[in-house]
DNA sequence: TATGAATGAGTGTTCATTCAT
DNA sequence: GATGAATGAACACTCATTCAT
């Protein structure tokens, strides 16, 4: 994770690319072993590998079924008990967010790089956006997750807000400060705008959520 | 909400009368303006009493909960039996559609009305869909039902976009017309889209579903 | 009522069969227009229009979806409130009593013209018991009705046992008399096994509740 | 019940075997017969504890209630929660056939041994058919649920038919090649003739199933 | 530590029966 | 008397979550 700041942000634009394709197996990796010492005894073998089978399979049933897949459809489809997953994932805002960390990370972490690379702060801010959008359209149900409030959504609400509202601040500051925007609108709530925009695109052919959320930014524009 | 006050009054009863016309018996009439000498069959007057007081406690509960709340809590809201719900709404739809279509036709009306009275096409389609706003913000179930692919909700879709699309296309027609918008978008996904912004307003104190659709109708402009 | 012993036998045959072509209108009469007095005032018209409209809903309901009918059903098909139903019969035991009182009280005064007729005691109880399974294929659900322990039945287990029994002892006794059956059984259990071998006659075409009784009646033969 | 000692009890060891054959993981295996050393993956032993008081309440209860007895019910009876008799009988005709295996296979089985063992193939039918007499007496509702159309006991029908229908068949032939009885009849419609006079047998101490079913078999005599 | 059996609250829906009009 | 609106008990079935094994 400490690694991708190496990777050039093209990278992350296929890789957005590539998970609108065949996203699910997204190798989603927990905090902990990330840690500062490598060489430091992990987890038994097992309990890594069950993880793991537990995130590709909650990545593919939240495909299937949204983020409100039963639990148990999960537990079968990853081979374990249903009570591996609460072991695992006490809430299923844990599993989500472990689920979907890694596009998370790498939607925030593109952030600055946009910035630094874009013709005008809107045009990152646009493509940023671009990014996030890519990434909710395809994951059924999560953007309906991130509205709801359902108490058990609470840690999810609290991860993605906490790793995305500063990267878009930053990008609308930008952009204001250079003249390019009205400084109508905090990053919380053009996130939360974007995120229901998103909300059942993958269902509805006549619905293209993109074309809304680029006229959306547009609208943004001074004029 | 104010905004709405630029709508005769007079709209409202014609209104009533469209209602009758498509109705399947739930008009949900209030006696108000039947008058006292009408020759039609009137329903006995605890059942009416019954059917508003539904209405009104499904309204309710459709914003709590959304547009699934639970029969049994609606009933109970409304002082009355499950089967009383049965007997006037046999299905969901029937109620949802009961609960909405006053202001569902309201709105509708409301269209041609705007671009008469209007300065420009544009300023019709964003009062227009000021109007829309209002009415969905608080309606919180209702515009995830909106977007909702149960089959339970098809005929509720169907009356929206009946009454609905139609109108907003001569809108937007108009204001393409006058060369003051893009051709991008037909009226469908523009109300999704608007649809979609006004999810869960009324929970979140630090959105403002109103300032987003307004970003997103200043993005139609032509530049 | 009274008049009925003066219609001679082959009546009631022919009265049967049509019944298990045609049934259904079966004029089934209350006890109390039969009463002494024909001139008395009898009840206000529309009362005895809407109880004969009922019996003939009721009969026509219990061929349908036997004698469980819903309630409403038969008030919607007689054109009355379910109310109305109540008022004229209490119980469903008392509408069924109603409704078949015509076909019972017919069977039961068969008995001792059959016995007259007959060349012997155990052709004239075949016979007999031919008229009561005739009677008991056509009506579906009454033979579980007659032999279910529901309470709400009682009345009608009480009507059927006390008309029939008694006319079935008969027959019983006189063929024993004569030597051509053994004592084996009482009236009452031979009434109860016939009307079990008539459940569910009507829905299985591979099934023949006839020849199954003939058999059971051969049995009682003395070898 | 008495003459049942003349089926062998090495017969029901048999009948385990062939309970698993065509079980569906429900076979109810008690722990007596499948002694210590079972290489087969055995349940978790709560589970078969369930399982067992599960089957017991279930019988229970159709006795009291016919086959239809609100799951509830059962569960209660069991001591357990309702998904607990989803979790081993998803569907009621699954309970249904559990609960009854043992004893249809058991009285499937004995048919051929009766013939071999009894002085004319009558006498073997007569035995056969007193010991599915005995068998139904009984279970109350099992008759009653033999001749029901419902839908959900499709399967029910079937494997009774399956089982008992070419054992009754073969004693119907051998008897009727004997010369002792009539080719009236054919398997099918006895089997459905006797469940019938079975009905409600256990709720009246006037009515003797078992008498009744004795004349209809004495019926079948050639004079 | 992993398993999956057990729990039971929650939900939609039907229908006999009562009673206000 | 007649009506039919209202009531609410009854039932099947699902699934998140707990906990014995």
């Amino acid at each position: 994770m400490n690694k991708r700041n190496a990777v050039p942000l093209r990278r992350y634009g296929t890789w957005f690319r590539l998970t609108r394709v065949s996203d699910g197996g997204n190798g989603a990796v927990t905090d902990t072993e990330s840690g500062s010492a490598q060489p430091a005894p992990q987890k038994r073998a097992d309990a890594r590998r069950n993880q793991q089978r537990l995130l590709d399979a909650a990545a593919a049933a939240f495909i299937t079924s949204g983020v409100d897949a039963p639990v148990r459809d999960i537990a079968t489809k990853a081979g374990v008990g249903v009570g591996t997953i609460y072991r695992h994932f006490p809430t299923r805002a844990d599993l989500i967010v472990a689920v979907y960390r890694h596009q998370v990370e790498a939607c925030a972490e593109a952030g600055p790089t946009l910035l630094a690379e874009s013709s005008t702060p809107h045009t990152a801010l646009a493509r940023w956006i671009d990014l996030f959008v890519d990434f909710l359209v395809t994951k059924h149900g999560l953007a309906e997750a991130l509205q709801s409030d359902d108490a058990a959504f609470e840690n999810l609400h609290a991860y993605f807000l906490d790793r995305l509202v500063p990267v878009c601040a930053q990008l609308l500051d930008a952009a204001a400060t250079a003249g390019e925007i009205v400084r109508d609108l905090d990053a919380y709530e053009l996130l939360r705008g974007v995120g229901n925009l998103c909300i059942g695109a993958g269902n509805d052919s006549r619905y293209d959520a993109r074309r809304l959320v680029a006229l959306l930014i547009a609208g943004l524009r001074l004029r």
